[in-house]
DNA sequence: ATAGAAAGCAACCTCCTGGTTGCTTTTATG
DNA sequence: CATAAAAGCAACCAGGAGGTTGCTTTCTAT
């Protein structure tokens, strides 16, 4: 019920989106400022970053594309904030395959038994 | 001490190669099959996904790369495994960047009271 | 010894990504 | 109101990602 709207994306399509928006170390930087305290400005973000505001910009659209930030305009700011779902659900699947992986190990060991 | 190699790669660069290892529909698939069963050959893995044989293999280098996945040379088949330690670690990250957001929360939460 | 399966190697192609520059629009503020 | 900050828009570019084809090499089994 909580589905946002009309694009509907496989589940395997919308994490390998997720998990490949966190694929850059630009992006991940993004990340950690945002988990980590108070929305920012896009200038406010690519101050330190060696890259043009419009990089830093095109780097905050992905993201939001993989819904792991969302913004809010505010005057003539536009200010980016952490969204902290995605991630949970993404720690969900990784559990999912860790015991998967398990339970595949312990199959396998009442034949072997090593 | 469990580092293996030369090749000292930063912690945010790895894990952004892992990231980026996992952010593509057919290497989460081969990693899905993987990670639920027995290591398997390369032609093995083509054989359902309408991808070749070749394209299967570049994958499979890419998922090796992050270590998500790695290849044991069996006669001549090359079969490869699941690793799941990689996994362990993206998800301890996970975890760290969801406490980093609550803390944040907790901080913010002391002032606006809303 | 030879045929066939499994995989490696290499060249090639297309399209997306990450980045840039230059200009315009919006919105504060002295 | 004029100026400057913040951001949007659009075009462009180089390189890498994902894929293919074609040929060679390495094993195994008959």
């Amino acid at each position: 019920m909580s589905r946002t709207a009309l694009k509907r994306r496989s589940d395997l399509e919308e994490r390998a989106t997720l998990f490949a928006a966190l694929g850059d170390e630009t992006r991940l930087g993004i990340v950690g400022k945002l988990s980590g305290g108070a929305p920012q400005s896009i200038a406010r973000l690519a101050e330190g970053s060696a890259l043009t505001r419009q990089a830093v910009t095109k780097h905050l659209r992905v993201l939001e594309g993989a819904g792991v930030v969302h913004s809010v305009k505010s005057g003539r700011e536009n200010l980016f904030a952490f969204r902290p779902q995605p991630l949970k659900d993404l720690r969900a699947y990784l559990d999912q395959v860790s015991n998967q992986w398990d339970d595949a190990l312990m199959r396998l060991k009442d034949f072997v038994e090593k």
